[in-house]
DNA sequence: AAACAGACCAACCGCAACTAT
DNA sequence: GATAGTTGCGGTTGGTCTGTT
């Protein structure tokens, strides 16, 4: 192990750099080394000299081996130093710049799928980095929880909600088999990346209930990065007209595009919410393998009901597409209902699609087998999945739906801190639904979302 | 203009897995 | 198989920038 011997050298950039160009040379660390004489490792910024020697190293002798770096360039940094500053800003190919809404959008299907798995996620972005990946996130998720806003865009929200109300255990003797032309980051997750449970990961069990049920939930390739606004940096009321476009451009050759299946319902509740078969939702989660890796969750703090709502930006002026958005909400809806044979709240009236889908089957099947859960779960689970979308509902139809109150226990943690994520047992994974206090009788949707604006980014700063 | 807060970013630290001896 | 060295990963920290008061 290596570990940073003496302080730190602390001078200007400018003050690092000549040294680093007039004094570290090859023989000068020879000699240093021919007499054990200790070096003492910089630390902080790099220097464009540093950069350079580094540069000059990987041209000559290939990544690896960085512990060689210092022995034979001179340079005063560790072999981790060099590593990282190679890999995050030094090797060619890099992706510089703000994330593309795309990219925002498969980061975050990624992170559901995946947890704080920084490394693999990068994998699926080319030219990004794990350290840009996790600051980009963390960044924006300390940010949404400060203001309540959800985590996950709805459409991975409602996919975990899946998950959770699919446990493992009702799914685990099932076959996954991939959905057609599913070339996507989990057939390259499961063949390139070790997965460490042995049970799949939630967002799996979505595609499971996809495959099991013939509802047929449908899980697409990530949207093209060639989006003409944040999808969810930006006001949600755009970002719902934001995906109202057609795109065919692939992420990346890890995520290419694949043809839309014609007679599949749209589940993607707001980000792709369309009354057309057009989500782009992409796969989230690879056939369970032989090992799989639970994603870590650190985000115990819940989304707010209304969170849903927020994608369609719905309020007392809704635009054509929010209310068609509405509609395919309700839909969809009505289709979860049937299909898991709960009943539910009173909601807007039902609508008459639902009945020819026949996932309920398969979906009962599991859904009255005896839980190792208590058998409250179940309730919850719908209600987690009503919160996410009975608000959006209420903000387009008006309709007035009671929140259970099972799914509006809050989870305050409100830390973004790792410490809850790897060993929290998924199959109480938090979907981030979260219920702020609902002062007066303004609905959280109202409160919350959209119709004032206080969801859009711009805003954030007041909010707290 | 100054102070402050938040966002962003780069880098470090600790740990674990992997590999060579 | 044991040990040391190396590499990779994820969490955290601290500096800088930017916008707001």
């Amino acid at each position: 192990m290596e570990r940073s011997p003496g302080a730190a050298l602390t001078s200007s950039p400018e003050e690092e750099e000549e040294k680093a160009a007039d004094g570290h040379g090859e023989e000068a660390v020879e000699q240093e080394d021919e007499e054990a004489a200790p070096v003492v490792l910089k630390k902080g910024p790099w220097t464009t000299a540093e950069d350079a020697m580094l540069v000059d190293h990987v041209r000559r002798h290939g990544e690896g081996n960085w512990n060689a770096v210092q022995r034979l360039t001179g340079l005063l940094r560790c072999g981790k130093s060099c590593r990282l500053r190679w890999t995050n800003h030094l090797r060619p190919n890099l992706k510089k710049g703000s994330f593309s809404p795309d990219e925002e959008i498969l980061i975050a299907q990624l992170h559901a799928q995946l947890g704080n798995k920084w490394a693999r996620m990068a994998a699926h972005l080319p030219g990004r980095t794990d350290n840009e990946i996790k600051n980009y996130w963390n960044t924006r998720t300390k940010r949404r929880q400060r203001a309540g806003l959800p985590v996950y865009p709805p459409e991975v929200q409602l996919q975990l909600a899946l998950a959770k109300r699919c446990r493992y255990d009702d799914f685990s003797p099932l076959a996954s088999p991939q959905l057609p032309g599913a070339a996507n980051v989990q057939a390259l997750d499961a063949a390139s990346t070790g997965y460490t449970s042995s049970r799949p990961a939630p967002l799996d069990l979505a595609r499971q209930l996809a495959a099991t049920s013939q509802t047929a939930v449908q899980f697409l390739p990530p949207p093209p990065f060639s989006a003409p606004s944040s999808p969810w940096a930006k006001p949600f009321a755009r970002n719902a007209q934001y995906f109202q476009f057609a795109h065919s451009s692939p992420v990346s050759p890890s995520t290419p595009t694949r043809p839309l299946h014609p007679a599949t319902p749209d589940l993607s509740l707001g980000y792709g919410v369309r009354s057309t078969d057009q989500s782009r939702l992409a796969p989230l989660s690879p056939s369970p393998g032989p090992r799989v890796e639970l994603p870590s969750n650190q985000f115990g703090q819940a989304m707010p009901p209304t969170s849903a709502a927020a994608a369609g930006g719905g309020g007392a002026a809704l635009p054509d597409h929010q209310h068609q958005n509405a509609a395919s909400l309700e839909k969809m809806l009505q289709e979860l209902h049937d299909a898991i044979k709960v009943d539910p709240p009173s909601l807007a009236p039902a609508n008459g699609d639902a009945e020819r889908h026949g996932g309920g089957a398969v979906l009962e099947r599991h859904g009255g087998r005896e839980n190792k859960l208590d058998g409250q779960h179940r309730d919850d689970d719908m209600g987690t999945l009503f919160d996410m979308m009975i608000p959006r509902l209420n903000a387009a139809e008006t309709v007035p739906v009671p929140l259970p109150p099972a799914a509006a226990a809050p989870n305050h943690s409100g830390s973004t801190s790792q410490h809850s994520s790897d060993d929290q047992d998924p199959s109480t994974v938090d979907l981030g639904v979260d219920l702020p206090p609902v002062a007066g009788g303004a609905s959280p949707s109202d409160q919350d979302w959209g119709l004032d604006g206080v969801c859009h980014w711009s805003n954030m700063s007041r909010i707290c």
